[in-house]
DNA sequence: TATTGTTATACTCTATAACTATA
DNA sequence: TATAGTTATAGAGTATAACAATA
């Protein structure tokens, strides 16, 4: 077994025996775990904004960021643009957001948030966070913050991944 | 904003700005962006093992832990019972894993891996450690250490977490 | 009656292709 | 011709329900 990625105490205060090579110590387990405990808590967390997570996310870029397409908020958000277009659909149906047609290209629908857009994501950002502190709630505050850094380090550096794995070509990219 | 759960280093080396509250500081968003990364990278590093990914964890639960049935393997690696049904069809199918009644009580089937199992394994293992560095790359073994253990403990949790939010049951579980 | 494994079915999410309107 | 958005359709994956064997 290659030690060299994985971490060499052979045990420590969470019981982990790191040595054994059990489900425990596998990466891939440990995110679909992860995964799923948040998806059920966020789930309910932001029940309130249509679209749901990827709602949620809309909303959080769209309010953070300069107002682009529809195309490349998809692309940043990790989502199909096809569904990208029942996501807006739904935040636009209860008016917290609305699209424009961009002046320079009138193809291009822009996503801007309203009042009531940004209102419901100050709710919604406050329960994520409650339920995103229960559910690290093993990890003291420091740990909390560099699994933050770390995983957000990892999950930007994961675009570039792709490429050097041979992936035939972005869409829409070059 | 509530600071309290995110790093409070305004800009760190990564060059994201915690403060500004963008899509990069969502835990979810990260989560989602690391497990698109892991799984398109690990699907082909697992290839080899019918089942794909699910059927490369069914092989390490079964080679480092005592013989189980094929429900408690599936909670335990947070699958559904149906889809375990189809998994260890394709395993057994190519003479990795075998069903042996228990002797016990012959409703229950364990799962035991065969030399060819527990072959495919160890090279498919190796094919996934290196798949995994390639997608932390960025950081340094000691964080990429730091990373592991953190994620291991809070999907260890994970389990807890459902119970404290109120879940109507655990099937099978009490 | 309850439980394990299995099968069949339905549903959700995602991906693919085709269509429109603009460029 | 190419691109942004939309729509319709098909596929994979997942969950639900019902059934057989055993306890």
């Amino acid at each position: 077994m290659d030690a060299s990625q994985v971490p060499d105490e052979p045990l420590e205060r969470s019981g982990i025996d790191w040595g054994a090579g059990g489900i425990e110590t596998e990466l891939g387990w440990s995110l679909q775990a992860m995964s799923q405990g948040f998806s059920r808590i966020a789930t309910v967390a932001v029940a309130d904004v249509p679209g749901g997570p990827r709602g949620y996310q809309v909303l959080v870029a769209i309010t953070t960021e300069a107002p682009t397409s529809q195309l490349v908020l998809a692309q940043r958000l990790g989502i199909d643009k096809t569904a990208m277009v029942y996501v807006v659909d739904a935040l636009e149906g209860e008016s917290l957001v609305e699209r424009r047609p961009d002046p320079t290209d009138r193809r291009i629908r822009q996503v801007l948030p309203t009042d009531q857009g940004r209102a419901r994501l100050a709710t919604a950002r406050a329960a994520l966070r409650e339920v995103e502190g229960r559910l690290m709630t093993n990890l003291n505050p420091e740990e909390q913050m560099q699994l933050r850094r770390l995983m957000a380090r990892v999950a930007l550096d994961a675009g570039v991944v792709e490429s050097c794995i041979g992936v035939v070509a972005v869409p829409g990219g070059r």
